[in-house]
DNA sequence: AATAAAACAGTAATGATTCTTAAAAGAGTA
DNA sequence: TACTCTTTTAAGAATCATTACTGTTTTATT
């Protein structure tokens, strides 16, 4: 089954899976990716593309930003009310382009209050 | 050397390769990434992380949007007045975070005119 | 229980990017 | 020109996150 306890911060699937295999020792990492994409997929997880390439996954699918600390390397999140709603950006957007606006993503970078 | 005539729209490091290949005929990949990283780094050019995990380059440093479209995969450039100045919007994350904040990235994903 | 469907472990494959190495090109000098 | 020192390069190997594949085990359904 699909139930992985997502409680941490914003995991890599490598730390997903080192965590997981608490649990259940057997597990490979092929399933942690599979279980993960799926649930992203559902709209269950939300699926973070960082700038070095690899993904974090994020168990709070609520509308909220991320900082990505150029020292440590995680990600965290950013207590920031926006000027503008991100719907109302993309509606923006879609309005001023020839083709079709569908979301967006906004990512933040900088040094975590560790790293600074 | 390290010229390479970026006028074209938003080329991944293979597609870049390709085209300098035409007037370079024994260039190398491993140059390609070498001298984009370079450009990259000395901010001659803009290195654009996308979704699907490939890079893009841009030669166009100024400020401005990218559409990401999920038909063609390829980025577009996205006219757009935002209201609020990324600097601001740097600004106002920068204070109400712990940590610093330098900078971040906003792209838009959707589909183009052509796969709209 | 029997059979079909889903999930699994383990591992091989993929694909973008970086690293390594040894050769080549260049600059400066006498 | 010949010689040294530095920089750049090509080619391919190495890396690393992620996906695909394969055969097996578990779960669901009748």
């Amino acid at each position: 089954m699909a139930f992985l306890g997502e409680t941490k911060s914003h995991p890599t699937a490598e730390e997903v899976y080192k965590e997981v295999r608490r649990q259940l020792a057997g597990i490979s990492l092929g399933t942690v990716y599979r279980n993960l994409n799926q649930l992203a997929d559902n709209g269950m997880i939300r699926r973070l593309h960082m700038q070095d390439g690899i993904d974090r996954f994020d168990a709070d699918v609520s509308e909220h930003y991320h900082l990505y600390c150029n020292g440590c390397k995680r990600v965290y999140d950013l207590e920031l009310k926006l000027p503008m709603q991100v719907s109302k950006l993309v509606k923006a957007a879609d309005k001023s382009s020839e083709g079709t606006v569908d979301g967006c993503v906004i990512t933040f970078w900088g040094k975590c209050v560790n790293c600074g």
